[in-house]
DNA sequence: CGCCCGCTTGACACGAATCAAAAAGCGTGG
DNA sequence: CCACGCTTTTTGATTCGTGTCAAGCGGGCG
């Protein structure tokens, strides 16, 4: 997959230093708003800084030297990006919307990095689980519920319990993230739509129908019909 | 999976009580050894002590409700376990050898909370890419290279670069961290065989004869036969 | 308006799962 | 020491879910 260099410059290995100005820029106008695709760092250079990202999503990912990509996680407002140790990037980030990001400036306290690491942990063992153990479509209904649970409005006049938010990840990248492809990803929303569980009308715009049964397709307590 | 359960206690839900005392005499005695398919601790029980592994093995995973079963990680020697947050275990911890615990008595230091969970979080992310995105027999060797780099001696009078270890995984354990069946990683391990790249007289005693060439397959530079 | 990219859908292929059974270990007891 | 029973591993035949390949559709943007 090379969407994750979309953006001309990055394909050809940006700079450090061309980084570093980018995010100088971000860091001095504090809240900058960047574009879709735009690469915060990358997988091997020299370790970058950490992010809160205030709006949007950002993606992490790890590649394998044939192309093949894994999204480690897709990160929400509110959450960390950038955590790590040793003088390398372990994964890339890149934003998938209109991303604002905010720097942060004075480190942070020893707590917050631990809560801030174990709930990384979790989330990449939950991971572990899902690409180890669950089928196309408990997949796809986890990334759902996970999506909603980060991006969803509390979901006015809507009926019970229905939720909907805007899906930043691509079809794409919703395959790099599940260890499946772009088709079988098509597949599953569409299976997903006929049976009711959820809707969309623009393939980024996600209203989940049933929740709690999409709750019960996720955990494998039910298969999809 | 209830090999995981294999001793009747644990099948019938261990009191935490019951945990503590086991432990207790493990404190008391101090690195006593802990027969294989102990369970240290539970997923979904309050939390538990923190170990350093000192010899031995240790399985930590996640079960579906169905029973599949994920393995997060196999810890060697120097490595923790039981970090995390929150009142509950996030997965179980059991040993998979004659395994000797060292209970951690006084807190870490934030520094080596945050090293070990760094090294962890890398871990996770590691076998998520694997999950995601690697086919069986690219599993099967990235998982003896890593079992090498945690359990190998330096392997003397060898040929040049190869390494022998004690596999303390089944096969079915295996199975359970590479996202696989037994079939399948028995099928890998005969194929790697016949290629020449690993050798083993009893299913647990292993030799990686083409550590580099086993490193290429890993990394999907090049596949098996 | 028309190109391009992302999404969907269909036909087919293939890798790994499943089902089944034989072989190999291994502890127990005669 | 060997016979027995149980578990783990290996091997084979077949199935099935997901990947691959290919074509069509639609929407956004230049």
């Amino acid at each position: 997959m090379l969407s994750m260099f979309a953006d001309g410059e990055a394909l050809k290995a940006p700079s450090p230093a061309l980084m570093r100005n980018a995010l100088q820029k971000v860091k001095s106008e504090d809240h900058a708003l960047l574009p879709p695709r735009t690469v915060v760092f990358l997988e091997g250079f020299s370790r970058s800084h950490q992010y809160r990202v205030v709006d949007g999503c950002v993606a992490t990912s790890q590649a394998l030297s044939d192309g093949r990509r894994q999204i480690i996680d897709l990160v929400g407002p509110g959450r960390l990006v950038g955590l790590g140790f040793g003088d390398r990037n372990r994964y890339s980030a890149e934003t998938l919307g209109l991303t604002r990001l905010e720097p942060i400036l004075e480190p942070l306290s020893h707590g917050d990095l631990e809560t801030a690491l174990n709930e990384m942990l979790a989330r990449s063992q939950a991971l572990a689980m899902l690409l180890g153990r669950k089928t196309a479509p408990e997949r796809v209904a986890s990334a759902l519920l996970d999506l909603a649970g980060q991006f969803g409005r509390p979901a006015r006049q809507q009926k019970r319990g229905a939720v909907t938010f805007h899906l930043f990840p691509t079809r794409t990248d919703l395959a790099d993230w599940l260890g499946l492809t772009v088709e079988t990803v098509s597949r599953c929303f569409t299976r997903l739509k006929k049976a009711g569980l959820i809707d969309f009308q623009h393939s980024d715009l996600v209203t989940l129908l049933e929740p709690l049964h999409l709750a019960r397709i996720a955990s494998g307590e039910r298969p999809l019909s």
